[in-house]
DNA sequence: TTGGCTGTAATACACCCATAATACACTATC
DNA sequence: GATAGTGTATTATGGGTGTATTACAGCCAA
């Protein structure tokens, strides 16, 4: 498990039994959603992020590579990654993205025995006792 | 990815990227947590499990040693495996995980940039949809 | 006692992940 | 052109996971 401190003055804590370049994936993604980093902006360079998340440049590239096949980076050689323009693409990942944390949160309360009434019961609950 | 039939008609598919090992725990908590499989009741043996997942006896076994360990599970050599009958302990499992399961969900949504307010929002629209 | 069920252990093999180290290729700038 | 920064590719090594196989150990009923 590792603990980095990345710039901003953020966190990634990496789980164990999840692949690390997953996480880095996610991590991105989720930079990218909340506009901390912009559409056609430059990322961090992949020697950059290994250093920031302490982890291997392969594995930095690997994400990499990945999020661009995907269509959320794009990739200038020799000059770096940068944000897709595609805002269109942007705010239909958002909305897949939360959905998808919807569907699993469903699933995995109902798999607990919790119906949907309850859920929402559960989370303000939660979200109360978060608050104090 | 596995899709597996289990006797009570149930399926249990295996996400790619977790170690099947503690879907299988996973599983397993979820069955005794909603009572599937009751205190002090032998569950299904090693092979007839690994079967029933289409996965190896070794696999299982280190799911059931985990679950061993943990108390949730005790184990009698030669007779087979069986659900702790210490209710206390079901009930305290049951909330750590239900609020694990609040925990993992509400910091996924707040870093996609979902505020706490907008998470019930888009849950219960989520559920309202779900329903048609 | 035997046979058949149970859990347990050990070995060997293959695959994926992650690291480390090195080298190469492209771009911009001086 | 040289240099520094970028992405990319290659090789070797180690660890975790999952499988397959074999063997051993305990319990129970016929």
């Amino acid at each position: 498990m590792g603990v980095l401190q990345p710039k901003d003055g953020g966190h990634v804590e990496f789980k164990d039994n999840i692949p690390i370049y997953l996480q880095i994936k996610q991590y991105l993604y989720r930079q990218i959603i909340t506009g901390k980093l912009k559409p056609g902006k430059k990322i961090p360079s992949v020697r950059e992020l290994a250093v920031q998340l302490t982890v291997n440049v392969n594995t930095v590239q690997r994400a990499l590579q990945q999020m661009n096949f995907e269509g959320i980076l794009y990739t200038k050689r020799g000059e770096g990654n940068f944000v897709t323009e595609d805002t269109t693409l942007l705010d239909k990942t958002k909305r897949e993205l939360i959905n998808a944390e919807l569907d699993k949160f469903v699933h995995s309360m109902n798999s607990l025995g919790v119906s949907d009434e309850q859920i929402l019961k559960s989370l303000s609950e939660y979200l109360k006792k978060e608050r104090e």
